[in-house]
RNA sequence: GCCCCUAUAGCCCAAUCGGUAGAGGCAGACGACUUAAAAUCGUCCGAGUCAGGGUUCGAGUCCCUGUGGGGGUACCA
């Protein structure tokens, strides 16, 4: 083999070998001369767009997620270079976090060293994968020159009433033994880091009051409309999961306080036969309390058993309904009815008021914990049987809740109104009572931010003795992280930063008694949730970001990364983006204008994983088949958002056809600036109708038909070097230019070798994108087709500029359309010149 | 369960406004070059658009129903 190989590249040592190795090395130094991405000069008077990727956390080597995205992203930064645009593309790193943490813990060494490591290691793949970033703004999170700024909007926020402590249930896990944000748990209860089944404890943690701004993050998706893909916007939508309903009071027998419960229908109040309360809200127990002893030990066991159980069996959907009855009573507002009141956890704690008002007759789920404790069914909307047998639809019987529309029934004033009507007219009814009110509520939490980890921002706040708060001045941020050596970083449920006895233990900042500092660390989705003004002004020492540049270069044109961003991400960004623009930083309130989501790079229809031992290594491929090679593949393998299966798309492919590419390059002879006017009109009108088309597509996100498109100027340019107008000819070096200028998106080596061959300085990326000759995008002559009651029956040669009248007549002559006519009568003509005719016949 | 996306050649994928189903690639066949092979160049082969119904002069494209695949969510009252 290797012996092939050496007497392969010995016969063929001249230059129209395509060597991706050569080139690699050849031009990385001449960038980093150049600089061509540099977006530092102040007097640049080009438009500006602001293009990110989202930024890579920094584990191991870059991998073929990586490729993908980066590949992506340049194209659209590149592209917009060449339409003229000033493009700030920057680049830097996730480097806070828990894989950091683990590895340092496993191998017993500092993780800032394994992180900056690491960071070394990808940087210099990420520079030899020649996206066109500008690495002058680089940065790195878990710098005290970033971090400090983290902790700065924490106190923004602080001040603000956005950041506030309180003790609840918790999603705990017990692997890297730390707190999770609710998205952070992923739908079948396991945690999206450790993969471990997370449990609920009650902790006193830091949140963030993402829920003030549930309205405006539900409401301002509207703006991004067609920006961002759907999908995401479908689900940022349902996570915010906004439900309007009503509030309604309930009089509890033997208690003072009234119990609010949330309904979305209150329609149906009168058909309301019982209440539940969620075993672990507060007001379970404080009900329970003086209830008979073996109620009490009925309630107390239930809670146990609830508690218990998993994450797996809470959430199954088909799992019976389980619950007792605590003895007591709600009365109903509107009837004066007497409702038991149970224990169920089908009832969240954290969801309204922790308490609802069942509807057996029209709540599938009431329903069926009514027929599980044999409680009472009252029908109060009557809806159409829709049942073909004429079967009853009565719920107690046919166990299945009647949730559609209809009229209501057993309902006083409500009586005869359709449900529309019905649900503004309770609630008009409630409020007129001081009984309840409309009101709205959400899915979404609190964003829970406190970490009990090392490898992340220190929440600046120190507490006394006496258990108040006091805020770090903004003049001592930051607060350093204590050094990692002597720390016990292993997991055991506290933070390590609370081990740090100099570091934790400080005077109290306004009376001098002892105090210590608060020991969590930040969630890293804060770090992410504002870095991309960071870039902004990267080395500022005064401010996060400069308002001003943000004037300038903000909101991000351009966002590209995974669609695993699609809600944790995204939305703590959009939120803290709000919360800077309402404290006067910002002006605009969304961060990123558009969204491109690229899909997975998988293997054999299996997403890639060390367990599963089916990994494509970044490196690997970029050694074999070159760095432009696995850019063109990812661009080419199909629209950007699906996901590439590396078994079934060929790296090899593009190899080839880079290498086809660089010898019609090679085989141009005429010389730069030779009129193409002279050329061969043919080809012309294949290069022109390229430039006339890619921007458009490339702007589509449509980068593989670019790439097909492409591909079919250069195989038009081999054929015209061969076997037409020749190696000579004036169109071929156009063709041969616009091959260079377009590869640039795609394959940047191989595009600069080539515009250095046709002879022009580098660099090919800073090269302005050509105009098609408008003349030359018309064609001669076009293929009219004549349909016969739809179906084809001839072709014409025509031009243009033809009329409908002209084409009709053509038509109607053809001897092939007449004998599809044949004894037919012509019932109706569509015309559309200068393509098709087709004539419908009634026989 | 609910919500969303999707289905075009053996495979990956194209197909502006509804107007000739094919741009491109992979795989395959044949030929040229070569002592031969690789590389290269050339030629060719190839679906009637998941199924059924509807709207229309005309449907891959719009609407309905179903099936397959993918994703989100999970007792949110």
């Amino acid at each position: 083999m290797a012996h092939e190989q050496d007497s392969a590249s010995s016969r063929h040592d001249d230059e129209e070998v395509y060597d991706f190795s050569a080139l690699q090395k050849k031009w990385l130094p001449i960038w980093d001369e150049l600089q061509p991405f540099s977006t530092s000069n102040p007097d640049d008077e080009r438009p500006r767009k602001y293009v990110l990727d989202m930024f890579p956390y920094p584990s191991g080597d870059l991998h073929m997620g990586h490729a993908e995205v980066y590949a992506l992203g340049d194209v659209v930064a590149r592209y917009w270079r060449q339409q003229g645009f000033n493009v700030m593309h920057p680049i830097g790193w996730d480097s806070f976090g828990l894989p950091a943490e683990n590895a340092a813990i496993k191998r017993g060494i500092d993780p800032r060293g394994w992180t900056y490591d690491n960071i070394a290691q990808q940087k210099k793949s990420m520079r030899l994968y020649a996206a066109s970033f500008d690495w002058e703004r680089e940065i790195h999170t878990s710098d005290p020159e970033y971090y400090k700024w983290n902790q700065w909007l924490f106190l923004e926020l602080y001040k603000a009433g956005l950041a506030y402590r309180k003790e609840s249930w918790v999603n705990w896990d017990p692997v890297d033994q730390t707190v999770l944000a609710n998205e952070q748990v992923l739908a079948d209860g396991t945690s999206e880091r450790s993969g471990a089944m997370v449990v609920k404890k009650r902790l006193t943690q830091w949140y963030f009051k993402i829920t003030d701004y549930a309205d405006r993050l539900l409401d301002d998706l509207d703006q991004l409309e067609g920006h961002w893909p759907s999908k995401v916007l479908q689900m940022q939508r349902n996570w915010i999961g906004r439900s309007i309903g009503a509030d309604v009071e309930f009089e509890i027998e033997g208690r003072e306080e009234r119990v609010p419960v949330f309904t979305t229908r209150p329609d149906t109040l009168w058909g309301a036969t019982f209440m539940v309360v969620a075993p672990d809200a507060a007001l379970a127990s404080e009900l329970v309390e003086g209830t008979s002893p073996e109620v009490q030990q009925r309630f107390a066991d239930y809670l146990t058993e609830v508690g218990h159980s998993s994450e797996i069996e809470r959430q199954a959907t088909d799992r019976p309904k389980t619950g007792v009855f605590l003895e007591r009573y709600a009365i109903n507002p509107v009837n004066g009815e007497r409702l038991p009141i149970w224990a169920a956890d089908y009832v969240l704690a954290d969801y309204g008021h922790g308490a609802v008002m069942a509807v057996p007759a029209h709540d599938q789920r009431d329903l069926d914990f009514a027929r599980t404790f044999d409680l009472p069914v009252r029908v109060v909307l009557d809806v159409p049987n829709t049942n073909e047998d004429g079967a009853s639809n009565d719920p107690s019987e046919t166990g299945v809740a009647l949730a559609g529309d209809g009229t209501l029934i057993n309902s006083g004033p409500l009586d005869g109104l359709r449900k529309a009507e019905a649900v503004p007219r309770a609630i008009e009814i409630l409020e007129a009572e001081g009984r309840g009110r409309a009101t709205k509520n959400y899915r979404l939490r609190d964003w829970l931010i406190s970490r009990q980890r090392y490898w992340g921002t220190p929440i600046p706040i120190i507490h006394g003795e006496d258990g108040t708060e006091h805020p770090v001045p903004v003049e001592q941020l930051p607060v350093l992280l204590p050094d990692a050596a002597g720390l016990d970083l292993k997991p055991k449920g506290t933070s390590p930063l609370g081990g740090a006895a100099d570091w934790v233990n400080v005077p109290n900042p306004v009376d001098g008694t002892p105090a210590k500092r608060d020991a969590d660390t930040m969630d890293t989705f804060v770090d992410s949730s504002w870095y991309f003004l960071r870039f902004l002004n990267p080395n500022d020492d005064s401010q996060a970001f400069d308002p001003k540049e943000a004037e300038k270069w903000a909101p991000v044109d351009q966002y590209v990364g995974g669609v695993e961003h699609a809600i944790l991400h995204l939305l703590y960004a959009r939120f803290i983006t709000k919360v800077l623009h309402d404290l006067g930083y910002l002006k605009f309130t969304e961060p990123f204008k558009a969204l491109l989501n690229q899909g997975m790079v998988i293997l054999d229809g299996a997403k890639m994983s060390k367990s599963k031992g089916n990994i494509v290594f970044f490196t690997e491929e970029v050694d074999k088949h070159g760095v432009d090679a696995v850019r063109l593949t990812m661009a080419f393998a199909g629209p950007p958002e699906d996901d590439i299966d590396w078994a079934e798309v060929s790296p090899v492919g593009s190899a080839k056809f880079l290498a086809r590419a660089w010898r019609v390059a090679n085989d141009v002879t005429s010389e730069p600036g030779v009129d193409p006017a002279t050329g061969d009109t043919a080809l012309r009108r294949v290069t022109h109708r390229f430039l006339a088309d890619a921007p458009g597509l490339t702007e589509a996100f449509k980068f593989n038909v670019v790439v097909a498109r492409l591909m079919e100027l250069v195989n038009a340019t081999r054929k015209t070097i061969d076997s037409g107008a020749g190696a000579a000819d004036p169109a071929v070096r156009e063709a041969a230019e616009t091959t260079a200028l377009a590869l640039n998106l795609f394959a940047p080596y191989l595009a600069e070798e080539m515009w250095e061959k046709l002879g022009f300085e580098p660099s090919v990326a800073l090269v302005q994108w050509r105009t098609a000759d408008e003349s030359l995008l018309v064609a001669e002559s076009v293929t009219a087709i004549v349909q016969v009651n739809g179906k084809v029956r001839d072709r014409l040669e025509v031009s243009p500029q033809i009329t409908d009248a002209e084409l009709e007549a053509l038509a109607l002559a053809s001897d092939a359309v007449q004998k599809a006519i044949g004894e037919g009568e012509i019932v109706k003509v569509i015309v559309r010149a200068p393509k098709l005719v087709n004539i419908a016949i009634r026989s």
